[in-house]
DNA sequence: TTGTACGCGTTATCAA
DNA sequence: TTGATAACGCGTACAA
């Protein structure tokens, strides 16, 4: 008890100072294995991912939980669950290791279905949505990210900014673009749609970006990823013209690739990856710490424990960087008050 | 006994089947926690990881140390060890777990002292070297790298190849321009000093690659990295040549961009990381399960258990990629039967 | 305020 | 071949 702090009422202060004082000076560090074999409490979470060996994405969402966890004295174990009897597999091996709960994160931002033998476990959504709704995640704050970045080429003096988007319809889409054009209407700067271009991630792309560089010169470009952002490169090396002084580009990724090698005007948006593994392991312990553990649980077959309270969405806002330093970076809890359409 | 399929000579053959069967038919899962406070064996391995965040590469190494742990029965800690004082923390945050074993990864190849704390436990050193050469170590086939990457150059038909290396002393730097040279030497094609060269990651670094485009006129380039591909792909465009059909590129990297957009001829070397985490993870294990667990071990100050067997490095090849397909990949374990000097 | 005894779920030992 | 029992290290209820 006196090792627990837990000696109030039972055993006096002096002593039990003693007792910790004797315990540290022989080294004693009390054994977590017996703890959780008595406690049935591991401090211990799980983490699900996928395509960590393809992106440095799952790598940053891990980085950052992982600093929570061991902030909060918790330890991290990892399942990669690329494959569909893979992610089964991998939350039953965590169940065995009795993980007090579980952090489940995809790469791009899209709607889930969280499995079902997670949906009575502490769990916490990172990059994706609930499609049911019914378990909490965090996510970039898209709109913030299209409206920063065009802020940004605003405020370094562009004038005609094209957006070159996705042709996919990916979740991140519409609410970069509304960002986007939320910037421009903020400056009383007209929205030109032919100014706005999606495509995909092949040929025709580059052609289409070339037609738009040739029609409508434009002075400055937000790009929706790496991949878009490279074609504006190519299509300026082609015509002789300079990134960063015949124009400017902001593109959203953290492949360091593009913005490491050129003078100081092309920035990149780095979507919040390290955050989101942080804020969600906070959000999952929080909710842990508070969870009282239900008794008439049975030690073999795990038995559910009561349901999850109706989860508050988080959003996280982006960070901006250019040329490796933080220019602007928010981190927030929001719940609805935005009175926002859900994200689609 | 049944359950573990330890019967011999003490329970009859038929009872224990009939046991296991109950055992499975009721759903009976052993409780890992319980088994480890009463053997000392976790089946758990610590992993210790730099630059998680930052690179794509830890992301592939502990992706592949995961899945050969996972296919061994064994789970993986994960801490992360930017910082100094972290490292310590994090080793002792893992044995208060109860580890089996350590696998270390560092991020680029090179050489290292493995903390103290870790001499007298099994640990694998993944993409680095042990100065003192205590500690087993998974490391790149460097030269096999450039030796492949060359082949693969002249097989598309090139002739006048340069070598576009690092001017910093990486570990990385001798072994690749040796393997370039000796597949340049195997096909009977003379060294030409003046189509290698060595830059650094700025700006003078176009300048030199510049000079050797307009110098030189090679046909091809072998890059050490994705950096020093990048110079030839801006100098390419800025003479209106197209890379793929004026020149050929093979770098030395796992960012995709460059190879993403381009047609059939630029080429990716990916470096094993994949494969080493993969393949330490496996040696480790072995390592763990050979080891004869010393029952003198104090369950609190945690008794150093006795040292390991004299390492053989592992060295693995690696993986030649074009357009994302696989073109040779070969995982060895050699021993020094090379008699090749040791890497520097 | 202190001491004793039990149970968490295993594995291992010893008699029978 | 079987059954009873101790022990791993911890937390806690209960009696003193």
């Amino acid at each position: 008890m006196s090792l627990n702090h837990r000696e109030s009422g039972h055993v006096n202060k002096e002593l039990a100072e003693r007792i910790r004082a004797t315990a540290k000076s022989m080294g004693y560090r009390p054994n977590p294995l017996a703890r959780s074999l008595r406690t049935s409490r591991t401090s211990t979470i799980g983490f699900l991912s996928e395509q960590i060996a393809t992106t440095p994405y799952a790598g940053a969402i891990i980085s950052g939980a992982q600093d929570a966890a061991s902030e909060l004295g918790y330890m991290m174990l990892l399942v990669n669950t690329d494959g569909e009897t893979n992610v089964e597999r991998g939350i039953e091996a965590l169940k065995r290791y009795e993980v007090d709960g579980f952090l489940c994160a995809k790469v791009y931002n899209r709607l889930t279905r969280v499995p079902e033998s997670l949906l009575r476990r502490p769990t916490v959504l990172l990059d994706a949505i609930d499609e049911a709704g019914r378990v909490p995640c965090v996510i970039p704050d898209e709109r913030g990210i299209g409206y920063d970045a065009t802020n940004h080429l605003i405020a370094s003096g562009a004038r005609r900014i094209a957006y070159i988007g996705s042709s996919k319809g990916m979740l991140a889409e519409r609410p970069r673009r509304e960002g986007y054009e939320q910037a421009l209407r903020g400056h009383g700067m007209e929205i030109d749609p032919d100014l706005e271009i999606g495509v995909a991630n092949n040929g025709p792309a580059l052609e289409a970006v070339s037609r738009l560089f040739d029609e409508q010169r434009p002075d400055a470009f937000f790009c929706f990823n790496d991949a878009r952002t490279w074609y504006v490169y190519e299509c300026a090396a082609r015509r002789g013209l300079r990134v960063g002084r015949d124009s400017s580009v902001v593109g959203v990724d953290n492949h360091r690739v593009l913005a490491e090698t050129f003078d100081p005007k092309p920035t990149t948006v780095e979507l919040p990856h390290y955050e989101m593994g942080y804020w969600g392991a906070r959000r999952l312990i929080s909710m842990i710490e508070e969870h009282p553990l239900d008794e008439t649980i049975d030690p073999h077959t795990r038995a559910p424990i009561p349901p999850l309270d109706a989860p508050s969405p988080v959003r996280i806002h982006c960070t901006l960087v250019e040329n490796g330093s933080v220019i602007g970076m928010h981190c927030e809890e929001k719940g609805e008050e935005e009175g926002d359409a859900p994200i689609r």
